[in-house]
DNA sequence: AATAAATACCTCGTTATTTGATGTATTTTA
DNA sequence: TAAAATACATCAAATAACGAGGTATTTATT
């Protein structure tokens, strides 16, 4: 696991890609996911992700439905609009911070080929 | 400039990289190359850096001396054995970080190959 | 059948780093 | 000579992620 310090800024730029990409998750979907990609390496916390959610949908990014799953709720959320322009907002931010970190701090590596 | 989220837990090891690349550098200084190399999109600020500084010298990462210019005093911060051991852990960490959040977030990127 | 583990949501006080504001003082440039 | 750059410093405020704690259902294990 990382510095948790590290993962600031992360999470609300890594659901809304997952998001894009898949049309719709609920929120232990989306850890659950987030843990496989990354190997276990990345862990959207319980007590971070329903409240960054919750926030992302009251400032207009996310929406979500209700479904009955037997007993339970699953609340499956999906990008507005907004939700969809700020994805690429923070994807674009993202890609220049990496390629910056690598250059003041790895310019003698090429680590990250895949963002040429 | 950065959402100043992102920037969180990389002052640490911006400073420690820079002076072991560099044997010995004032705050002043860190900041100015820092800026330089990432064409001002890194910003050590005065209220983050010398705090930082400090703290890190009373960790034990950092000694520094006192040289007059003139009038002035400069404070020259260089790493000690186990600031140069903490550059290596948070390098690697650094490194990891990044290829996971490429790989969760830029994984289908393979636009411009021929430029890499 | 009983129990443990996994699923699925939630809240809220604590923690730690960065920032912005503010300050002092010297040296260089216009 | 005034402004800009150099060079250090402190500290209250902001804020995002976390840990701890909670409720409840479903599935797997013994």
């Amino acid at each position: 696991m990382y510095s948790k310090e590290l993962l600031k800024g992360t999470l609300e730029v890594i659901v809304l890609k997952l998001l894009s990409e898949h049309g719709k998750m609920y929120g232990y979907e989306l850890s659950q996911k987030v843990k496989e990609e990354t190997d276990g390496k990345i862990h959207l916390k319980d007590g971070s992700l329903y409240p960054a959610l919750h926030k992302m949908t009251k400032d207009g990014l996310l929406t979500f439905e209700e479904v009955n799953i037997g007993k339970r709720v699953r609340k499956y959320y999906k990008l507005t609009g907004e939700g969809e322009k700020q994805k690429e907002t923070l994807m674009d931010e993202m890609k220049d911070f990496l390629q910056t970190i690598e250059k003041v701090i790895f310019k003698d590596f090429n680590m990250l080929p895949g963002l040429c």
